[in-house]
Order: C-alpha cells, then sequence, then structure tokens
DNA sequence: GCCAACGTTGGC
DNA sequence: GCCAACGTTGGC
C-alpha cells in the first residue's frame, strides 16, 4: 500500500535560491541543508510526489513565494563529501552518510509573495509551525488542510 | 544590521 | 549528562 502523500513547506533565502529560478531551472537540487530534524523528513518521509509550499526567507517580505513537489526521494548529499566545498562534512562517509538532500521541481509561482503577516491572520493557519515564533526548522511539514489554504491565498488576486 | 530564539558543541 | 558558550537563523 502505497504511504499517503505528505505536504511540506520548504524554506530558502532569495540570495540562495528563488521561485523564479526554480521556475528557470525546472528542478534543483535541495543540498547543504544541516540540521537533523530537516534530514529526518528528507531521508525518511519525503516521496516523489509530495506537494511542496517555498518560503522565502529573509526576504522582503518573506513569505510562500509558490509550489514545487519533490521530484526525487532523499538521498545522500553529494556536496558532503566534497572537501574544500562549504557543504563538506569529514564526519559525512559514503557507506554513512550523515547529511541527505532532495530534489524539487517547479508546479507553480504565485501572481504575488503570501506574506508571514498574512499566513499569521489568516483562519486555519494558527497552529501552522511557520507562523510560531522562534520557528527556524527549515523543513516543515504541514496538513493538507494548511497547503490548501495556503494555495488559495497565493492565488487569490 | 540588530538581536531573540534556537541548535550544537565541548568542558567538566 | 549538564549547561555555558558559541554559531546560526530569520523577523524586523
Amino acid at each position: 500500500m502505497p504511504m499517503p502523500k505528505r505536504y511540506w513547506l520548504m524554506k530558502c533565502e532569495p540570495s540562495a535560491y528563488t521561485i523564479e529560478a526554480l521556475a528557470r531551472d525546472g528542478q534543483t537540487g535541495w543540498e547543504g541543508v544541516r540540521n537533523y530534524q530537516a534530514r529526518n523528513f528528507m531521508r525518511d518521509q519525503m516521496q516523489v510526489g509530495d506537494p511542496v509550499l517555498f518560503y522565502a526567507s529573509n526576504a522582503d517580505p518573506s513569505g510562500v513565494t509558490g509550489l514545487a513537489e519533490i521530484v526525487k526521494a532523499g538521498y545522500p548529499d553529494p556536496f558532503a563529501f566534497k572537501k574544500g566545498h562549504k557543504y563538506f562534512d569529514p564526519d559525512s562517509k559514503t557507506d554513512a552518510p550523515a547529511w541527505y538532500t532532495v530534489d524539487i521541481g517547479f508546479v507553480e509561482q504565485f501572481p504575488a509573495v503570501v506574506p508571514l503577516d498574512t499566513l499569521k491572520a489568516a483562519k486555519g493557519l494558527d497552529k501552522m509551525m511557520v507562523v510560531q515564533k522562534g520557528s527556524r526548522l527549515s523543513i516543515q511539514p504541514v496538513t493538507k488542510a494548511e497547503f490548501d489554504i495556503v494555495c488559495r491565498l497565493g492565488r487569490a488576486r
């Protein structure tokens, strides 16, 4: 029996990557995540086809800029093995990788960003992780209900 | 650029 | 295994 689909929010600073860049590239690797909780989500739970809210952090304003989806499930982060690379980690061995990544593909760019303020004010999103104070996790599970609300906000003109 | 909140590290 | 110091995240 297939696992039920999960929904995600993935954060990225615009200086590193944007929804526009994803629209241009079609898909991208999500390498460089060095947080155990986020790694565990990528390694253990993300499946091809899972929908993703693309969130721009440290932006003006920060918020959800569009949709992506998982196109390749968790695999060892190749950059953790590259000596000299900024993502290199000597503790990550090819036979025992410390870090994992996934590939995401472009789905949709919202006509306008859905700012964090809007998320905070939206009915039904009060339990969403990203609106909680001090929520720093860069990969967060979201419920289908939350995902659908954000989609509606993103498509509203 | 500030700084609060949080995760990680390392001395003990 | 505690916890202070440190580094990072991310809203503002």
